[in-house]
DNA sequence: TTCATATATATTATATTTCATATATGTTTA
DNA sequence: TAAACATATATGAAATATAATATATATGAA
């Protein structure tokens, strides 16, 4: 993970608290997202391809859903710098968080078995 | 430190190697880093300008050089990401701080006394 | 004046947003 | 079973916004 294209990813409202909700909340997906961030989905979607193209998060889909989660063969230097940030930075995720917990229908999560 | 803002700044190759630079060595001055990056002083000095701005570095005179440094007055969270950033990519900044090192005709620091 | 450094600006390159549309899965109904 | 529909997500292309660069010019100290 070459450091600069790192922050180039984390350069950006829309990813970051996509990265740092993600980080928070273990996976969503992309309609949790929309939610969270009150922005239309393609927009979620397209900054979500960036991330996963770059390796900063992993997908699985569950029926109609895809959530997506921290990539955990990231580098520990990187991981860790998005476990610090989300902690540091609550009042930046609080709305977010908020229209979260607000929100109803979401999707219930089996465990990503076997 | 709007942690957008504070990626924003580090996500460019001549600025992050500055920081990482300066984190380095405790402080460098313009055309320190002119030599260790291989570019343009009008460059550098830009990166530097913006970083100052935003609050990542801060400048002191010394005659006719400019002295920058990491902010001491940045928050704790964001500290640590320079630091840690600097120990985990040495690969990184290998070139840049042997042309340093090879560098002749350095400025002599004076204590920013008293 | 000269050397080192800083700033302004115009041009170019890059990134982001939006809309329209496509794909993929799941569900309903014939 | 299969066809039709609904929902979630992804993508392509165009318009717009933002950032980076190179060049030229300005400032400030010795």
């Amino acid at each position: 993970m070459n450091p600069v294209q790192f922050y180039k990813c984390l350069a950006d409202e829309t990813r970051l608290k996509c990265m740092l909700l993600i980080e928070h909340e273990n996976e969503l997906c992309v309609c949790e997202l929309t939610e969270a961030l009150q922005e239309i989905q393609p927009k979620i979607s397209r900054h979500l391809a960036q991330l996963r193209q770059c390796g900063l998060l992993m997908d699985r889909r569950q029926g109609k859903w895809i959530f997506y989660r921290i990539n955990p063969a990231l580098p520990e230097w990187s991981k860790k710098i998005i476990t610090d940030t989300t902690l540091s930075n609550t009042v930046f995720l609080k709305e977010s968080l908020a229209k979260l917990s607000d929100m109803g229908g979401r999707p219930e999560r089996m465990a990503a078995c076997c």
